[in-house]
DNA sequence: CAGATTTTGTCCACATATGTACATAACAAA
DNA sequence: TTTGTTATGTACATATGTGGACAAAATCTG
């Protein structure tokens, strides 16, 4: 009941993100969401709450279809290198193919906002530290299954392994060649014994 | 000749270099570096001339003082890997020191800029591709002084270092322990085979 | 001291930015 | 149609932000 939006709200929340990707999270003021998303600012703050309330919606819908959200799943049909393996290749794909180089908008808002003493530095913070906790989780899995040497530290490789993909990331940013990331990916996964060729 | 500037301008340029690092190129304002620094918008520009300009002679300030700086450097005494593998434990101690988890100038910059339609993008741009190019040619090097295997391949392990550089530059931010950071850097390294132990 | 040079402070004009207040508009249900 | 509910547009108050204009101040040189 009560009148309803004027506008798609779903189609407001990819715009955003678009915006927040492109341009960082600072970089997008009220104003400038609102007008992009052809709504007044007292309709932006009357669906959104506040800026920092829809970044985090906008980054919880992110981590969905992010290309490494693959790696954070539970159930894994199949190994867990080649996963890992196929996951990567899937990143310098993506990347590659994004015209306007966004990179990864989740690596781009840690780099900007964590250690910033906002609310939004601890919400990246966790993310961040509880991916971690999933890949290594992955990789112990992994060690029970035999797909890696019992005397490997899943530690190690899942710091490794976030490190990988945040730098790969980042580089995505300027090298744009898929097969130059992917030769980065591949080399760095072959020496931590996570590829499955 | 000419009246003499009121404050110190290396003491300056440090100052704007900290709250660039710390908050980022967009979060900082003229009007917010200004009081900074203690003088009127006035002074900034006739000192600095922009926003942008200053921003690149800090960046280069920056550049000069970064912990991987010396992987960037010709000359080479004792071996590369011994070279690199001090370089990263370097990286480790400095970030893991930092109080601000305020991570790397460069990379921040790359991860807020890069793919922007701005100038500083394609100097930042320029500035990553510049460094890949020292590390390949670091690590072919190394293949001449037998360092690292003759059929390695000098590109692959480049992209691979730097994506390691940037990667543990960002997880820096948020894994505050040295020794984590370490086991990060030293797993990857000795996966590519650059690690001396 | 007079003239040249450079920095500095202040003022202006205008745009952006945040968040709130409140009347009005649009819809659903009784 | 009346009532309840929610969205919208406008206005307000206040702060921040950019960049330029210009006179006054501080120094060096002749």
């Amino acid at each position: 009941m009560g009148r309803p939006l004027k506008f798609d709200r779903e189609a407001a929340l990819d715009a955003a993100m678009n915006a927040f990707w492109r341009n960082g999270y600072e970089a997008c003021s009220v104003k400038a969401l609102s007008e992009m998303l052809g709504i007044t600012r007292s309709s932006f703050y009357n669906a959104f709450g506040d800026r920092e309330t829809l970044f985090r919606e906008v980054l919880a819908r992110y981590l969905e279809h992010c290309p490494d959200h693959a790696l954070m799943q539970a159930g894994t049909t199949g190994g867990v290198r080649a996963l890992i393996t196929r996951t990567l290749r899937e990143v310098c794909r993506i990347r590659a193919a994004d015209a306007e180089s966004r990179g990864c908008l989740a690596v781009n808002s840690i780099a900007e906002l964590a250690g910033t003493d906002g609310d939004l530095a601890g919400f990246l913070e966790q993310a961040l530290l509880g991916s971690l906790a999933c890949l290594e989780q992955l990789l112990r899995h992994a060690q029970d299954l035999g797909e890696i040497p019992a005397s490997a530290d899943p530690r190690a490789l899942a710091l490794s392994l976030k490190t990988l993909l945040m730098g790969l990331n980042v580089l995505s940013k300027v090298v744009r060649d898929e097969d130059e990331l992917w030769l980065a990916a591949r080399t760095s996964l072959e020496g931590l014994g996570l590829l499955d060729d």
